[in-house]
DNA sequence: ATGAAAGCGCTAACAC
DNA sequence: GTGTTAGCGCTTTCAT
């Protein structure tokens, strides 16, 4: 019974000859143009109706040069931040009409490029880009050759470029996270990272020294432990930092993945939390609920990230002068239980 | 510095001009027709190189009547299971040089049938679709209406629609599942599932039913709860089953999002796992290893689903006319510990 | 207030 | 082996 291969589309010569207009009318009708009198118009809808004709997007594309899609560049869709943008992102462009086509470069400079060079093919109207490479003068400048569309930086600041941005404060929620630690008591906090090479890890280790100097304490380069985002590394960092002689009192995992390792870590050693050894993280990580205590987490508003991402592109493409703009949203330090006051 | 707006991009007839042939020539060197030669491929190349163009998909996909873009229709990118197979889909499609539309219904049919008109104006080359509809006449027979286009079925099996289809043995994995708790010698176990009105609800309480069957255990409906996809839901759901005066030695939650609602739940009455109840879950979750002990869960093969549904669609689109192919991917009970011998 | 027609960039049938 | 050209479906200028 199923149709399998593809079906007919009516074209608007189908509708106008229906109509018994031209098809600039009936072009005009559906782009809302006043210069078509309510009768005419309703004449057209009928016969769209009729025919259940549907406009092509090849066809507009190619006319008017642009397309009504988006690109969103992420390294992986299954870490929860970039899914919870990338849900955001799609609901705020559907709503405007925008199609989003989803990338994955997996943290290569490579996949990025090539996916850089489909977007341009594909002639969509803008990208939302967390770039994978690291934050130099070279990788800035192949980025600005390589874009040549409207585009909002997400998640992942450049400091070469003054383009639109928005990104969490990361500074910030290191720092609520490390400096509520130091109140509890804590001296000794080791420090889990993602990449090293992003502005993003510099920024939540900027804020992880600035606790430790208002607290007093001293910066000891051998808590600090950085990685790739796999939940398996951090879990062999956090076991290393746990084994030596003056081990830490408190861990800081900076991000949904290595704080997932961190546990882990913690979970092979048969420590207790937050007993033995207190631990916070960051993002909202769906089973910080389901440990116990609960984690405490330092939560990104990954949802407004992408929401506002998207605003600011449609009004960059629609102003394309317009001064850029640098949002950096606030985080917000979720206190639950996995951080107690040292012994 | 930086460009903010759209570069002028290369077209075929630079190309053209510049390698001092025709349109037509790099219309056929770009598309390996053996018809040019060596040497004048070569030359094309040249241009293409120093022209930095790149064929334009708008204007291609217009002239070819189909885009080279998939759609993936889901309702959740967020739901893990989804993400992975998102991520796989991706990766595959792009491997072949198709991009991906995704699309997030929330579970609405509304929304999902828009989307099939956007992919349709799109002209994508084909559909992944996890239909939020029931399985019933007129859903299918809306979907055939809609579609109009190569399709695979994904996760979400539709049993009066001949089409192609990815799913998990969602009896088996249940079977495993309820199995395993009935030979630690639990006869009392709690049910709680997703949307009752997929068929893959209907498939997973089948599995459960035939599990306790084997056991010689009777079907109590007292013990099955189904609800949204909500974690929330699924936590009150576990407290009013664990509340009930013959409450049940264990509990089975069917999905990534129902099992970290039941964790919730029985997180908050301070019951101990597996001391005080069992638990067996559905899906890969990232937080298995991070409960203490670890979480017996049945692991669907979700990368598998999203990488052969992806080859299916483009055989599919291949050949309209081929038979329908029925993939059922086998699950994995992963014991670790959640799930105890009843005292 | 409406229609005719050019042309966006590409492909492929046809001509040489 | 290579060039010429019509036309995919739409938008929009220009003419009426």
């Amino acid at each position: 019974m199923a149709e399998r291969g593809r079906t007919k589309q009516a074209t608007m010569r189908d509708v106008a000859r229906l109509a018994g207009v031209s098809t600039a009318t009936v072009s005009f009708a559906i782009n809302n143009n006043p210069r078509v009198s309510p009768t005419l118009r309703a004449r057209v809808m009928a016969a769209i109706e009729q025919t259940g004709y549907a406009p092509d997007a090849a066809a507009r594309t190619l006319r008017r040069g642009v397309a009504p899609s988006l690109g969103l560049i992420i390294s992986d869709i299954t870490n929860p931040n970039f899914a919870t943008i990338a849900l955001a992102v799609e609901r705020a462009a559907q709503a405007r009409g925008y199609g989003v086509f989803i990338c994955n470069t997996d943290e290569k400079l490579e996949d990025e490029r090539n996916y850089l060079r489909l977007m341009r093919a594909q002639r969509v109207a803008g990208l939302l880009l967390a770039t994978s490479g690291r934050d130099d003068a070279a990788h800035a400048a192949r980025l600005a050759a390589e874009v040549a569309m409207p585009v909002v930086l997400i998640d992942r600041p450049m400091s070469g470029l003054d383009w639109d941005s928005v990104v969490t404060d990361n500074v910030g929620a290191a720092h609520a996270a490390v400096a509520h630690l130091v109140a509890l008591g804590h001296r000794r906090i080791g420090y889990v990272g993602g990449l090293p090479h992003l502005v993003l890890a510099d920024q939540r280790l900027e804020g992880y020294r600035r606790a430790l100097a208002e607290g007093g304490i001293a910066f000891d380069p051998a808590l600090v432990r950085q990685g790739n985002y796999r939940p398996h590394e951090a879990a062999a960092s956090t076991r290393a930092l746990l084994a030596g002689a003056d081990r830490p009192s408190a861990i800081f995992g900076t991000n949904a993945i290595t704080i997932l390792g961190v546990m882990q870590g913690i979970a092979e050693l048969g420590l207790a939390v937050p007993a033995e050894i207190s631990v916070v993280g960051v993002d909202d990580v769906p089973w910080a609920t389901v440990v116990r205590p609960g984690l405490t987490t330092v939560v990104q508003p990954s949802a407004e990230v992408g929401a506002l991402a998207v605003e600011m592109l449609l009004d960059r493409i629609a102003d394309p002068g317009r001064p850029p703009r640098h949002e950096v949203l606030p985080t917000n330090l979720v206190v639950r239980g996995s951080a107690a006051p040292l012994a």
